[in-house]
DNA sequence: GCTCTTGTGACAAAACTGTGACAACTTATT
DNA sequence: AATAAGTTGTCACAGTTTTGTCACAAGAGC
């Protein structure tokens, strides 16, 4: 499930939300200083941040504006005092990908965050160099795949490629025969079954018992669910 | 420069809205109803809609779904009258990208407007063409039904055919051998009992108590109605 | 030479498909 | 209106196909 940090110094504030989003099924990090939520979002890991703009330390904008700086492209959601529209405007600007004035229904934020972490899922790959499956991140670019704690998943170069493969073709369906054609070409071609092997062996290392991301299309192939 | 369609029945907003986004440097076409908004989201070529909930014709909400039923994935804010906060997430849950309440600020809308245009152009490379038939939604691309609260609907292969070939034919009448030619092929049949039973198994998965889309039509064979 | 990766086969486990039997229902006939 | 004949709905089950998993051998790279 998709992991969220909330900034925000209010205490009532952030436990209600703290409460609500895991009751939802979302993992859950905090932070009440803007420059502690910084530090935490600069570590990388999360999906989404709900970013408080009046905090302790730093506030949201300049937060945001860091963390866009640092290259994090982590969907942010600011959450805003009412009546600065002006305020609003350079959030979005700023690089903030939505925002919810305060007092804001739970509602309404629980569906703009779907919508948000759905988008995300869909997944524009384009600057990011860490690309997040499941409980682990992966970096085409440096051939490499770390857990949300920094460890190393060693990786084969056929298993990356076929996460790869995998991960382009993401939530649609790819038939073995296709993975056999992208990943090993046409010319040479092992079994069918190879594939099957490979994905095990890549579900050992992606998938976890509660959330599993590679699927089984009984009689037609695998997909990669974000 | 961005193609942005208003659909918009009050004469004063929408003239409003036109000149004003004109004037940013986008193109602009305008509908005053909401059967005529969708027959020219249909044919395509817009880069984002602004969506009035409350239209002549056809609401607002079901132009939304329709075009999302039809594959379109345009881009769409919905223009919302305040306090409908329930309505408000229904849109977004339906396949609307954002909305503004009424009355919003040019500002606020212009901002949204740059910040899904922004999002847009990096290009989520389509999630897939969803249908929708009944309460469900399917996925051809991602081989996958999901209601419309997102829980996955599982699908066999052949329940995915005869359900793809009846959608094909969606209104048509169909016969048992119809279904069997174009899902098993003209060379081994099985028995057209055979037939029945899939049509079960369909039935238990996209039909409810209150909405029934795959007739019996006794004598000749099914028909799919969405 | 040693280690890691790749590919294969075998077997078990799971999922799917197809069938027959019977009940429930429609339609036609008397 | 009642009955018969034909159709369709439903269920459980067996056979088949597909997939998961494991152990191991061949090969690549160091």
């Amino acid at each position: 499930m998709s992991k969220i940090l909330i900034v925000e110094d209010e205490q009532a504030m952030l436990i209600g939300l703290h409460d609500n989003l895991e009751f939802e099924g979302y993992e859950v990090d905090t932070a009440s200083r803007g420059d502690d939520g910084l530090k935490k979002i600069l570590t990388g890991g999360f999906d989404l941040v709900l970013l408080d703009v009046m905090l302790p330390g730093l506030s949201g904008f300049d937060v945001c504006k860091k963390a866009r700086a640092a290259g994090i492209d982590t969907p942010i959601i600011l959450l805003t005092a009412r009546g600065e529209e002006l305020d609003k405007v350079l959030g979005l600007e700023l690089g903030a990908d939505d925002y919810v004035t305060k007092p804001f229904s739970l509602r309404e934020l629980l569906a703009r965050i779907k919508v948000i972490l759905r988008r995300a899922g869909n997944g524009t790959p384009s600057g990011g160099t860490f690309l997040t499956i499941g409980q682990i991140q992966v970096s085409f670019d440096a051939y490499e795949a770390k857990t949300l704690k920094g460890d190393v998943v060693k990786m084969s170069h056929k298993e990356f490629e076929i996460l790869h493969y995998l991960h382009r073709q993401a939530g649609r369906i790819v038939t073995r025969d296709d993975i056999l054609d992208h990943v090993w070409g046409m010319d040479y071609q092992p079994t069918a079954r190879t594939v099957d092997n490979f994905i095990v062996r890549l579900r050992t290392k992606i998938d976890t018992d509660e959330s599993q991301h590679i699927i089984t299309v009984h009689g037609v192939g695998y997909k990669l669910v974000l």
